[in-house]
DNA sequence: TTGACTGCAAAGCGTTTGCAATAAC
DNA sequence: GTTATTGCAAACGCTTTGCAGTCAA
């Protein structure tokens, strides 16, 4: 079953946390969606309920909750870094490096390389949230020429 | 064949694009290792040889290099990017998130899947530098407990 | 009561920009 | 001579920091 951000307060309770209005908004927040969020989208929503939380609150109790594993964070590259509860199973992203699109593909197909690391070379790969950048169909379709962005060229 | 940095400059001159002391001498930077480099890193090395060479004119021209497909960029996520010519056969990193241990690993492992989600998504992946995160085997022997760094906990 | 936590403002970092001067063609 | 390219300085966006005040336990 999926943890509520009720059970995830109570995690952090045990663990010897302090429980502030603060943490209960941004894993609610965190909670209310399947999707992965911006610490920026997140600082939003979160003062959209109560205005005056800062942006550090944000970003330090972002890191803390990643790293006592009560959320988690995905790394898209460029930059763009997001957060959330990993309730549902283990997935990955398409990532289309022209319109953003994303298509969530399931991690089964990563079995066996996974595994196949951790026989050859002792590595445990953390393949939680692969994004993995390309074009989307329609972003192939449309692009006329492989390099269309030569000043020169046009 | 691997192409040298006078191949690549002479490829630059074709899509019309001008050969400067500051792009030649990047190009040669690249070319003289295997390795990806970051801005930083090739800047200083630059700088060595040519220490009035700006940074801005670095970043410019490694965007410029990697849009033409001279070079490739590889991000390896919390805003490390580094840039390399890539002559070699493609490769990926096994990245380890505690000592930055890297382990290349070749492609081939990826080509079923990446075949896979052009057939059932119609995404073409760019799976030319993958860079997985994870521990290898020497911090996964040194980590004691799952999580070493609870401050109360201690 | 007490120290974990917050809000604020300021700094940090790698990268990007506008512009006048320069140099490749 | 033309204009792509450079160097510079300033701004950028996101994230982090130090610190004094606050509030959960």
């Amino acid at each position: 079953m999926t943890e509520t951000h009720t059970d995830l307060l109570a995690r952090l309770v045990k663990l010897g946390y302090r429980v502030t209005p603060q943490r209960e908004l941004l894993l609610a927040v965190l909670g209310e969606t399947d999707k992965h969020l911006s610490a920026e989208t997140l600082l939003e929503r979160v003062r959209a309920v109560y205005p005056r939380v800062n942006k550090s609150v944000v970003y330090r109790n972002l890191e803390l909750l990643a790293q006592l594993g009560l959320i988690s964070c995905v790394d898209f590259g460029q930059g763009r870094v997001e957060y959330e509860v990993h309730h549902h199973p283990h997935h990955h992203h398409l990532v289309c490096r022209n319109c953003h699109a994303m298509i969530e593909i399931n991690s089964d197909a990563f079995a066996d390389i996974q595994h196949g690391f951790l026989e050859t070379y002792g590595f445990a790969a953390e393949m939680d949230h692969l994004a993995l950048f390309g074009l989307c169909r329609d972003c192939r379709a449309q692009m006329p020429v492989q390099l269309s962005h030569h000043p020169h060229t046009l």
